[in-house]
DNA sequence: TTTTTCTCTTGATATTTATCAAGCCTAAAG
DNA sequence: CTTTAGGCTTGATAAATATCAAGAGAAAAA
């Protein structure tokens, strides 16, 4: 693995205040590889042998059930993911695939359960990024139970626009078949959806989306930040 | 807060293997209270100013949005609650409401995360803990997105008998009306639901469930480790 | 005990969401 | 450049789920 990616890998809230010499360590383990678009790195089930880092590119998380498949999360550089497999020792829960060429770091599990063990900085930081995990997949379900698909467009674009830095206009960073899918609704539904916002002065084309009346759409969507803010 | 309690609190995995000092230290600021049914015990959006641990009764987690309200899940004895609120000393994202009179310990989260910093081994049982949380709340949601209502139930009773140990025949802990919160579908459609596992050879009267064809409700709710076994 | 309250159930209906089929459009492949 | 494949959209229809209303039954209160 090449210490030119060092630096950004150290950068990451997981690494950041850890001993030098144990980041080394895990870095020895660890290796870089390149993958094509579409190639599955993970099988849910599988044992969970890897901390994996996304350094470019991205991934998206997915489970399958009696031949239904539903989008969980897309990973973007630079971070993490699968580590609560990873520190349990437990197979994974979700697979994972590449959405375009991407590069991503491998780095053992074992190596990650005994710098654990031995670095107390590095323990403090994997408490604090499970709790974050948790906290966001417990929003998430919130989002699923307790808002209509229209409800859920609106506050994802709402939480997409905050992303982008609070602009009027931004671009949609995934697929709309995928964030169908990550929304809990079909594609078709989902074209619907966009049009049943323009009540509320969204506009969609391609992958760029206006919100014209900001006001309007947050009056709709009813954003919280017990469910929409997902730094807390 | 009487010492009696403290030899069932001390099983709980979160605490069995830390230092004794640690443990009466953490136990020198915490108290017991009882409450009756119904009491609002935390509201969420609330600072997390205290690890609950429930040693009797049962407490329900729920949350709201918009005036609609779901439950998210029921506490049993003994276990904790809202632990990860408390180690990112993050605002509640869950209210919590006794169910029955109930008995529970408060920690301050404060003495928590200060015995967290000194305590290697409670450390990693923290992060056991959260990582068995957040792998609980992955696969909810994955029954949530992938299964229809009527699997969903069909798959919570067998995850019920498994706990009544695989008896054909059991008892639903929760009332109806929760159990269809906590599946994310209406108390009438629930009803409609348990009509519909008739055809699986499911009879429900009151409480009792019984189990008349287990074959047929499993080739039906296809049960999977990766979503139902909560144990991993 | 009687009364009252609330859960549970059922039927009728409305709404939401999914499925199916077709055509459009874009982008990659030839 | 043309062709082809796949994502996106739309309309029509079907299925799933929610809502509303009413009544039965059980538990709590008087």
């Amino acid at each position: 693995m090449p210490k030119s990616h060092f630096p950004e890998i150290r950068e990451l809230d997981l690494f950041q205040g850890m001993q030098e010499d144990h980041f080394l360590a895990l870095m020895r383990g660890a290796y870089v590889q390149n993958f094509p678009p579409q190639i599955e790195l993970i099988n849910e089930g599988d044992p969970s042998d890897f901390l994996h880092i996304v350094l470019s590119g991205s991934v998206d998380l997915f489970s399958t059930w009696n031949r239904r498949e539903t989008s969980m999360a897309t990973v973007r550089p630079i971070s993490t993911f699968i580590l609560a497999a990873t520190i349990k020792d437990a197979p994974y829960l979700m697979s994972a695939r590449t959405l375009e060429k991407s590069r991503i770091v491998l780095v053992p599990s074992e190596d990650v359960r005994a710098v654990f063990d031995i670095d107390p900085v590095f323990a403090q930081a994997i408490v604090t990024e499970l709790a974050q995990c948790y906290r966001s997949v417990v929003k998430s379900t919130k989002d699923l139970k307790l808002r209509t698909s229209l409800e859920r467009l609106a506050n994802y674009l709402l939480r997409q626009q905050t992303r982008a830095d609070g602009a009027a206009e931004f671009d949609l960073l995934i697929e709309k078949r995928r964030l169908a899918s990550f929304l809990g609704m079909t594609p078709e539904n989902l074209s619907r959806a966009f049009k049943g916002l323009h009540a509320y002065g969204v506009m969609v084309e391609g992958i760029k989306v206006r919100i014209s009346n900001q006001r309007d759409l947050e009056r709709f969507a009813k954003p919280s930040p017990l469910i929409d803010d997902y730094s807390t």
